[in-house]
This record gives C-alpha cells, structure tokens and sequence, in this order.
RNA sequence: GCGGACGUGGCGAAAAGGUAGACGCAGCAGACUUAAAAUCUGCUCCGGGAUACCGGGUGCGGGUUCGAGUCCCGCCGUCCGCACCA
C-alpha cells in the first residue's frame, strides 16, 4: 500500500515536458538516469569483449539494418529482443558477443542519389550515425569495438577476396540469366520497381532480357542443405518448411516424346509419369531452344515469345498471370503408343530454369493443365479413378482429380495405384530408352551479378587476349569511384570515363573491368563471420570463429525465412570447401519475430498523415492539426508511404528508452505482429514510474542489504515471499523460451503483490528488500538503465550489469496446497482446496461430498470418475 | 498460382487436452483535489437474475474424448514470402 506520506515532500523532477506537470508525484528523471548508465557502460567497456578459451560463449546476433534514414519504433523491436536475450545470458555466466553493423550497399542508396542529387556514399554514412546515436539512445549493450559497415573497403576487400576463391574453386561461374529491362532508362530494374508489368519510373513496359552474369553454384550443396534441416533443432519450424518447400525435391521421371516427321525430341520432366496416358498435350517454355528455333520460322511463335518476354521475371507475376498457349503446329509421339499424338504449344507458365524446360498436360489429374485444356479444347482423359468411382460413368468437371486412385484407360498401367504406377511406368520408359525415373528441385544457382554502382565490385578483368581475368590479390580491394554521375540512365561504373579501363594482370594489354557488382544477400551471407574478429587483416580468423562461432541466437524478421538464411548456410559450407572454417550451420538459434503495426489516417482529400498529426477533437471524432476531419484506416505494418509511423526519437524523448523498451516485449508474443497503441505505451511508463516509487519511497523501512530472512513467517508475509521464488522460476522458463509478454506479466504480478504485503507484519522489511532486488534483477535485461537505477537505490554493490541471474528456491515455489477444478459431466461445478498429491481415492470422496456436486448427481451413484491428480476431477453422471 | 502462418472480451493477450479471459489497455463508478492532471479503491465476456446461481461463449461446420481454445477433417477471412527490396 502507498501511503500518503511516502508521496509528501518529494520535488517533482522533471522528467520531459509533457510529462512533468506533477509538483507532488515525483518522477523517475529517465533522462539523466538514461544518459548516466549509458556512459557508464560506455566508459568500462562493460560490452566489449574478447575470446577466452575454455569459457563458455554466447553469441547473440540481431540481424543488421540497412542504413535506409531514420529509426521508428517498429525497427528496434528486434534489438530490443536481441539486447535482452544477451543481457540475460551475460548474468547467467556466458562470455557474449553482441555486435553489431550495417548492410550498407544498396539500392535505396541510389534511388536517393537519383531523387535528391546527394552521393550514395553520403546519404549511407549520414544515415549510419544517426542510426548508431538511435542504437546507443535505446541502451542496447553491444561491442561497438567491431562495428562493421559492408561499403567498408576494410569489408569488402575480403569479400572480394572470397569472391576470387569461389572462382578458383568452381562455385562462382558464368552464366545467362533474365532481367527486367526497362527499355527507357536503358536500366535493369528489380522485381520490386516492376509495377504491374511497367518500370516504376519511366512506366515503359519491362522486357525480360538474358544477360551473361556471375553465379554462385549453391546447387552443389542441394541435397545437404535440404538434409541438414532436420539439424536445425532451434529453428522455428515454419521456417525449416518454407526452406524445404523452397529447395523443392521432386521425385519423377524425364521422358523423351519424338516430335512426329521429324528428328526432334522433346524432354519433358514430370512427376506425375503414372499419367502418361492421360496426356493431351506437350508445353514448351518460351525460351526452351526449340521454342526459339520454331521463332525463326514461324512468326505467330515468334511474338508469341516477345509477349511472354514482356512479362516480369518474377514467379508471383508468371504464375498469377492468365495461362496461355500457342500452338506449334507439332505433334509429339506418345512414348507408349506410337499411334498417338499429342499436340506441342508454347506456354507462358513453364519455366525454363525447373526441370527440362518442357511438360507434358493431363488435364484430368492437373488443376493447371485443365484449365488449359478447357480453354483450347484439347480432350481430357481420366486415367485415375477415385475410390467408390463407376469407371464406365467417371468424367472430370471442372475440377482436376489429383489424389490416389486406381489407374484406368492406361493399358498396361490399368488396375495399379498411383505409386504403382509410377515404379510400372518409370521401369517400362527406362527399358524403352525414353526416360528415366530422376530426382530434380527446384533450388536455382544464385545470380549474383547487379548492374549497379553501390555494391562491392567484383574484382575480375575481361581482356580480349586472355578471357576472364582474376584481379590479383596484390591488387584487392578493387574500390568503388567516388566520382561518379547517376545523371545518365544506367550503371555509373559503366559510364565511368576511366574506372572500367585497365591493363590486362596477364598481359599487359588494354582490358576492361567487370562493371557489375555483387548482390547484397553476398554481403549478408559471411558479415556474422567477420564480427568474431572485425578488425583483421583476413575475413575473418580461424580461432575467433572455432570460439564464437556458430551464432547461438539469430534474431530477426520472418521475411528472411528463406533467401538471406539459405544463402548463409550456402555460404558457410562454401567457405568450408574453400578451407576458411570448419562449419557447416551458421545460425544454432533462429528467431523470428512478428512486425510492428500502426492505425493509418487520412485526410478528407485522401492523403496521409503521421500519427503526431492527427488530434482527438470534440466528441471523441479525429482530427488533424487544423481541426479538419480525418478518417481512421486499417492497421498495417509501419511504412513511410502510409505514413503510419511513429519516430523512435519522438518517443524516447517523451518517455525513455526503457518505456519503449518494455512496451515492445510486452505487448504481444514477440513472433506475432504487434500493435503499437499511444495509450499503450503510456501505460508502460505509468508502470516504470510505479517501480521507481517503489524502490525509491518504500512503503516500509527496507531491511539492510544482506540481512537474513526469518525462518518463520507469517503466513501472508511467507506467501508473498514464495510469489517472488515462483515469478523467478516462471520468468526464466519465459525467457528460455522467447515468451517476453509472459515473462512481464509475471514480472508485474509480482509487482502487484509486491505492493499488497502487509507492512506491520515481522518479517516484511526483509522479504520486500528481497522481492525488490529479484523485481530489479529480472527487470534488467528488459529497462537496463531503470534497473541500474533502482539497484543503486537498494544499495546494490556494483553495476546490476554484473550481477548473476537469480535462482529460485525449489521449497518455495511449490505449493503444499493446490486448487482443483470439479465438473460434472465437463462443466465446472465447484472447486476444492486439497493437499498436495492426495491420493485420488481420497480427492474422489471429497468431490463427490460436495454440496454442488450432490445437486447435479440427483441421488444416482456417478457412473465414472476421472481424477486427474492435483488438477481436476470429472464425475460423469 | 505456389509455399508458410494467423484467427479467443471494446482492444493487446493468457491458458503441459483439465477452473477460458492471468497480465495490461480502454471504459464506468468512487477517494484525494477549488478543479484538472497524477495517484489510489472497486467494477467490467454476453443473456437472465437482487445475490446465490443458471444458460451461452475461443472465425464457421463436422468429428475424436470423461473433458477441446488446444487434436483430426472440411470451409471462410487476414497477413507474409516467391529468387534484382532488404
């Protein structure tokens, strides 16, 4: 209880504007007290740290931003996770890593050079320091010692160097690949400034168009990224799935279809070869070599493929896009019965990179296939009927029948299932010598060249005399020009008027330098490496690694799941092969938390505004700062286009970085998406102000620091001391198991009860000292700076940075009584108070004692009783 | 289109197959105050009832079980990824 005296006399401190209008509550000054510990810890290096063999580590990695401008709320909930999850190992005794860098390449980089005319180099760098002072404000506890940044030539010199040994060992090859072209600013564009089939910029309809490029042969290592998946034990299921589905293992067969009066043969992949007979057609990629060869006779086929080149690269646009097809005019031999023929178009949705680059349709057993044969009325033949199926009256609506079945109208298939099938018909094409039963996936080698200027150059030299060219390592890094003009459409590497000009290592001669450079997921992919030992002369050193690594926890967005965290375990294994590590899984732990939401507002003419600008005016109706209506929208994922942001500046300076803190871990399970409310936070910050009138006008004199607890308590005092060993308990399985909102929950049920202990009672004084020190201790992974600050105030030696996690007393979180449940025929009728793990017998007679209990058995003898021991029972009437 | 997830009060949520709604936000009533803010106390899933209590309730429809928010089957809705955004 707070009593009226513990608030007299005590002078308001000012704590940020709007928040100090209190001459008699007083307030926890977070602005000072932020600023104190953050130069505390600053100024003993309570964060840098070394190697030392033999001592158990810890490396916590967050995954690093890119340095897009300024940070809003939603960005720091993974460092905010990130900090807590080190913090909290540090007191449990681990040596912790914590570092932290910047992938600074990038194209937003040079969007803005474009936009606002200033130097992709520049416009990184401002944004990196107001990004660190951001980081440093909010008191995450990391190595700054090993700040990295990837548009370092101190970085990128080593990833060059990397670069130069996947060559020499064969994983970084030539090859051609697509693009999105825009024909206007003559410029490559991602697939994200493809909108709706038109360049963002110019709106010039994308072409595709095949460019020789750099690739990194990740396929090699398709079977043991695929198998090494189940290794990954601390990894959230969801994601293993999506990096299976990804790489994409099919079981099938390739079959060779002759096309009729020709010599040409068509290689079809398929996984379905039990369906053979069911086939009605033959489809060809617009870039399968025959498709092209047909082109050049035939013109129909010809802009057939320039509409088909017309369309994105992207998966999402080629499979969303209408299925259509154009008929070669061929016929393809069916290869177990030559009597029949099949007809051979060009389709736009078989991809060239999957399989052979060819199907072939069953419309009667393939949802995709059926919509193509009803749209060019191609026969459909069921070759599998469901059970319970009548095979004379069976007919295919417009729903295709994909499941197991007996095979039908297949000749010598007839009668098998459909994995039957699928062993009758490999068997019989592999005797034939028209196919073979095969394993294919979908996992595509890695393009890795971009045609841009802000990414590291990758450092080979193109001489007419010698071919391709390894820059000599003497000669690394190969840096970027500063000078540089983004005024002509393109890569500005390119336009360079001397950059791209050398002589050839080999020979001397007049050559040329590679003017692409490497995609940013090349950066990403080996930066947690260079972090165990950022400043060497080498990416990284052997021992560092063989300590720190693998990285114990990785935290970051879901968003990730497959590409950035499928390339690292590439690369690892990569690196491995090369001799730079001995590793294969990069990542032990993997977290990946949910996004942060915010209502969106607009104005009456449609546009959007901030949050800052948007009032409640009269009648509880929303307005904006002129007092004119504005309507409430949708929540979404915090963006600057919707505008629904909220500037982590704004809320630090109004409330502190713990409150923001602490909001972000305790509103919603961390892997789920989070709302972010203005109320909310402002309850968090009543609750910091709460703590620290706790600790610091305590309702009762505290007992001295160290003092011991009375055996015997009254029984009110023991219960609130046994609440403070139960809440360290919960709170360290909570936290073991990434459960933040619960972990706080108990951390402020604890509060509460902290709050109710009768103060007269003997023994209060110690037991609140040592509910206090245990609210302090487990608080400070979540506020660090408020924890600093209530330890000092409980007299706490030393830093709380450096005190060790509490541990419970096991004879104090068990309870001697329990509560159970009873219901009648699975309804709660009443609950009974009962010692611990009595026996059922015993449970079971008291329940049925119960008065309740008697009404709704109404004198019959209960038919069943189930005792669930210490939780409940279930009479069955 | 393919792949992955999610769905519980007015809101964020909690619940090893065992008392649905802990903890918090918002709201209502009260205390303190000239007043407000801050702080404190109480109430707050829905319907009936003065209370006791009774009935209903975890997106929708089925199923398994003594017992289902939780497990199974089928729908509906929302979100994320799809290889050049990071």
């Amino acid at each position: 209880m707070r009593t009226p005296a513990a608030q007299a006399g005590v002078t308001g401190l000012q704590a940020g504007s709007s928040m100090a209008r209190s001459p008699i509550m007083s307030r926890y000054n977070f602005r000072e007290s932020e600023a104190k510990w953050q130069r505390i810890w600053r100024e003993q290096r309570l964060f840098e740290v070394a190697a030392e063999p033999g001592r158990p580590k810890y490396y916590v990695l967050e995954m690093y931003p890119y340095p897009s401008g300024k940070l809003h709320v939603g960005h720091v909930r993974n460092y905010t996770i990130g900090d807590l999850v080190a913090r909290y190992r540090r007191a449990q005794g681990f040596n912790v890593l914590h570092p932290m860098g910047w992938d600074a390449f990038g194209l937003p980089a040079e969007n803005a050079a474009m936009a606002e005319n200033i130097h992709p180099a520049i416009w990184t760098h401002e944004n990196i320091k107001t990004m660190r002072a951001q980081l440093e404000r909010m008191g995450f506890g990391y190595d700054w010692s090993r700040e990295i940044a990837t548009c370092h030539p101190d970085f990128y010199r080593h990833q060059q160097k990397i670069f130069l040994d996947f060559l020499a060992a064969g994983l970084a090859f030539r090859t051609e690949s697509w693009v999105n072209w825009d024909p206007v600013e003559n410029t490559v564009l991602a697939n994200e400034q493809v909108i709706d089939g038109r360049g963002w910029r110019s709106g010039a309809t994308v072409e595709k168009r095949l460019l020789a490029q750099w690739a990194l042969r990740i396929t090699a290592f398709t079977e043991e990224l695929l198998d090494a998946i189940g290794q990954l034990e601390r990894w959230p299921e969801r994601v293993r799935l999506m990096q299976e589905n990804w790489i994409g293992r099919s079981e099938g067969a390739r079959v060779c279809f002759a096309v009729a009066g020709t010599d040409e043969r068509i290689e079809v992949f398929t996984t379905r070869q039990d369906t053979l007979f069911g086939a009605s057609f033959l489809a060809l990629s617009p870039n399968h070599p025959l498709s092209l060869r047909l082109a050049e006779k035939d013109p129909g086929v010809s802009a057939f493929i320039a509409e088909c080149n017309r369309m994105g690269t992207s998966e999402a646009v080629i499979e969303t896009a209408e299925k259509r097809g154009y008929p070669t005019g061929l016929e393809a031999v069916h290869p177990f019965d030559e009597s029949r023929h099949v007809l051979v178009y060009v389709a736009n949705f078989v991809l060239m990179e999957y399989g052979t680059g060819a199907i072939f349709g069953c419309p009667a057993h393939d949802q995709r296939d059926l919509e193509f044969a009803r749209k060019y009325r191609l026969p459909v033949i069921p070759v599998v009927l469901p059970p319970g199926e009548d095979p004379a009256t069976f007919t295919i609506g417009d729903i295709a029948y994909v499941d197991d079945g007996m095979l039908i109208n297949s000749a010598f298939l007839d009668g098998l299932s459909v994995a039957e099938a699928k062993r009758a018909a490999g068997e019989r094409l592999e005797k034939l010598g028209l196919g073979e039963r095969t394993t294919v996936y979908r996992l595509r080698d890695w393009g890795v060249s971009r045609q841009r200027y802000w990414g590291c150059p990758i450092p080979v030299i193109y001489c007419s005399a010698c071919g391709i060219v390894p820059v000599p390592e003497k000669d690394l890094p190969v840096i970027l020009p500063a000078d540089v003009s983004f005024d002509v459409p393109g890569n500005p590497l390119d336009h360079h008027p001397t950059w791209k000009h050398v002589p050839c290592p080999v020979c001397g001669g007049p050559a040329q330098r590679e003017t692409d450079t490497l995609d940013t997921f090349f950066d990403s992919s080996w930066y947690f490496l260079r972090f165990c030992s950022a400043r060497a002369p080498v990416a990284f050193e052997r021992e560092a690694v063989d300590y720190w690594m693998p990285v114990d926890q990785y935290i970051g967005g879901i968003e990730h799941a497959v590409l950035h965290l499928l390339y690292s375990r590439f690369f690892t294994r990569a690196l491995k092969q090369c001799g730079y590590l001995n590793l294969d899984e990069p990542f032990a732990g993997l977290f990946t938390q949910g996004m942060v939401y915010h209502e969106t507002y607009q104005s009456e003419n449609g546009e959007w505004l901030f949050p800052e600008e948007v009032v409640t005016g009269e009648g509880g109706r929303l307005v904006d700062l002129a007092g004119r209506p504005v309507t409430a929208g949708r929540h979404e994922k915090m963006s600057k286009s919707k505008k629904n942001v909220v500037g982590l500046d704004v809320i630090v300076d109004m409330y502190g970085a713990d409150t923001a803190r602490l909001y972000l871990l305790s509103d919603s399970p961390p892997e789920r998406d989070l709302e972010w409310t203005e109320t909310g936070i402002e309850g968090i910050w009543r609750y910091v102000n709460r703590l620290w009138r706790m600790v610091s006008e305590p309702p009762v004199a505290l007992a001295a620091p160290g003092t011991p607890i009375p055996a015997a308590l009254p029984p009110a005092v023991e219960g609130t001391r046994r609440a403070t060993h139960k809440t360290i308990a919960a709170v360290t399985d909570d936290l073991d198991k990434f459960r933040f909102n619960r972990a706080v929950a108990r951390i402020r049920e604890l509060t509460n009860t902290l709050e109710e202990l009768p103060s007269s009672e003997p023994g209060a004084a110690e037991v609140l000292r040592e509910g206090l020190e245990t609210l302090t201790r487990l608080l400070g992974p979540m506020m660090p700076h408020l924890a600093e600050e209530m330890w000092q105030m409980l007299g706490g030696e030393g830093l709380l940075a450096d005190q060790p996690w509490p541990v419970a007393d096991p004879q104090l979180t068990r309870d001697e009584q329990v509560t159970i449940a009873i219901q009648v025929n699975g309804k709660l009728r009443g609950t009974l108070e009962i010692p611990r793990d009595l026996d059922n017998l015993a449970v079971e007679e008291a329940a049925l004692a119960l008065p309740h209990v008697l009404r709704w058995l109404e004198g019959q003898p209960p038919r069943k009783v189930i005792v669930v021991p210490n939780r409940v029972v279930n009479i069955v009437a």
